[in-house]
DNA sequence: AATTCACATTGACATTTTTCGATTTGATGC
DNA sequence: GCATCAAATCGAAAAATGTCAATGTGAATT
């Protein structure tokens, strides 16, 4: 159950549309917070709360420098909720990476 | 915004531990709901709802027979859905499956 | 050291989500 | 037809979430 409540942080976090739409932004690299919220229309402050599920669930990192705050993802982290997602829609015995839906890459090195 | 949406209601309805578990438990095979609610510590009402969501969102299929409902996984939407993840996840001109972090499948075919 | 800037934290509020017991619906068996 | 079973729906209560304005903090600028 704790393996599952892990990970399941990972997808609570990616369940908002504003959120999910800054780990896009991320994905072309780091951006500090001014920069993120420049796109959006919300305060602030509800902007620093996202971030902050976004860090604490692990898929994204920040980086202090003076007055700014550099935010990019976590590759690792990411790779690893991947690989989670695989794990649970995956039937162990008969990967479905083997049939047409598209496992990912980690699943096929598993299986 | 729409495109954010419709794929976050998968993450958020994988963002519950208790669905998450259930998801790994189809992904071994079709399902009625007597069979999984033997496996929690919850009303039928409750996991009733939870179905609901898993449904709702597109990655579980009901199909009912009689007085009893199997349910499975949809993998087509779940295709869709681990595509989405590598796509908001992914550095688009430079891709991160081309380093060692370890996309999906479909993003390979893309890039 | 006073001000300004970038960001985090706090406190409050409305909305959404989770959960349950009770009821309803629809199929099966007597 | 009536009882029973599986599952959905309803209504309500408790908990979690998203949001903002106000405030706090720490770094840079003057």
């Amino acid at each position: 159950m704790d393996y599952y409540l892990e990970y399941t942080k990972v997808f609570k976090a990616l369940g908002d549309p504003k959120r999910a739409m800054i780990v896009d932004m991320l994905s072309c690299g780091e951006l500090c917070a001014c920069n993120i919220l420049e796109k959006f229309d919300m305060s602030q402050s509800t902007l620093s709360h996202h971030m902050k599920i976004l860090c604490e669930c692990g898929i994204v990192k920040g980086r202090e420098k003076g007055k700014w705050t550099y935010y990019s993802l976590d590759t690792d982290a990411i790779s690893k909720a991947k690989q989670f997602f695989c794990d649970i829609t995956s039937n162990k015995e008969n990967c479905i990476c083997k049939g047409t839906a598209g496992c990912c890459k980690g699943c096929d090195e598993n299986g």
